[in-house]
DNA sequence: GTTATCCCGACCGCAGTGGTAGGATTTAGA
DNA sequence: TCTAAATCCTACCACTGCGGTCGGGATAAC
């Protein structure tokens, strides 16, 4: 089974792309959905919820566009995820509740017995947190550059 | 979002009422439902695949049932989560290709730079399929049992 | 005013998921 | 030998979310 959705697939990109470039300059969708082949109509609504978390800012208007709203070295992964696919958990009955980090599993508050598989969910959101947490986008991007021989969508 | 579906959870539960019960000697899906309150008809699709994995064994007929192919403390959980929600892979891209465990991705062949997300993913991956390995069945079955009988010793 | 861009909401086909229905087959035991 | 208990199997269904499109509105540079 998947973890992520493409909606995670496409954000990341897009960061990526976004980190590629100089801070504050603004870089168009419809050049990125050319240099990554990805739909523009689509990665307007991905785009979207990366603007609505605060990661990325924007400008309207001709020449307007997306820059990173922070340096891409302090940006964590598990933001971006969180932003684009809700927060990580294992199962659905692993639910957030306000603005504690605890966690809750509604199958078994009614006989009170406690969810003996609880803690293996917990475990593997562990693993998984964790490996979002320390992985910057930074690193993606630096991981970028060296892939690609061009310095890529530059110019234009 | 949720990493495993319900399935998996029914599935766990289910492995760790076989666990709780002496080895070789059947338990009808029956009871199952009754103690874990699930579906009976779901619970019949949910252990053919874990029948198919080859880490439940059955007998059919009057006083059959279900019981483990193995100790519970040589199951590990990526064997179970595998066989209920298939191989665990960050995105569909990661496809298992043929009896090697590479892995590919295939937005990228084409231009050939090469995944920058890849190497998020691939981390993702390690952490949640090393959460599963490091745990046995023979774990969940006793956090169970530590949970359900002795209300008395339950500390913390 | 034109053009480029962000922004927003509605819509759609598809696949997978959770779950049900109904029966066929096998076996223990009366 | 009959019956009840159980596994086994196949088809079906409603719902949801996802990937994706479309049309249009707002805004800013030139």
């Amino acid at each position: 089974m998947a973890i992520f959705s493409s909606r995670s697939e496409y954000g990341v990109r897009l960061m990526v792309e976004l980190g590629r470039q100089e801070a504050e300059r603004p870089v168009s969708l419809k050049a990125i959905s050319e240099a990554e082949n990805l739909p523009l109509a689509y990665l307007e609504q991905v785009v979207a919820l990366l603007r609505k978390a605060d990661l990325v800012k924007s400008a309207r208007g001709a020449h307007g566009g997306y820059w990173l709203a922070r340096p891409a070295d302090q940006i964590t992964m598990d933001e971006v995820v969180a932003a684009l696919d809700g927060a990580v958990a294992p199962m659905e009955c692993f639910a957030p509740t306000g603005g504690d980090d605890r966690i809750l599993c509604s199958h078994k508050a009614d006989d009170g017995t406690g969810c003996s598989t609880k803690m293996l969910w917990t475990r593997v959101q562990g693993g998984v947190i964790s490996s979002l947490k320390r992985t910057t986008l930074a690193e993606l991007v630096e991981f970028s550059r060296r892939n690609t021989r061009e310095p890529s969508t530059v110019a234009a």
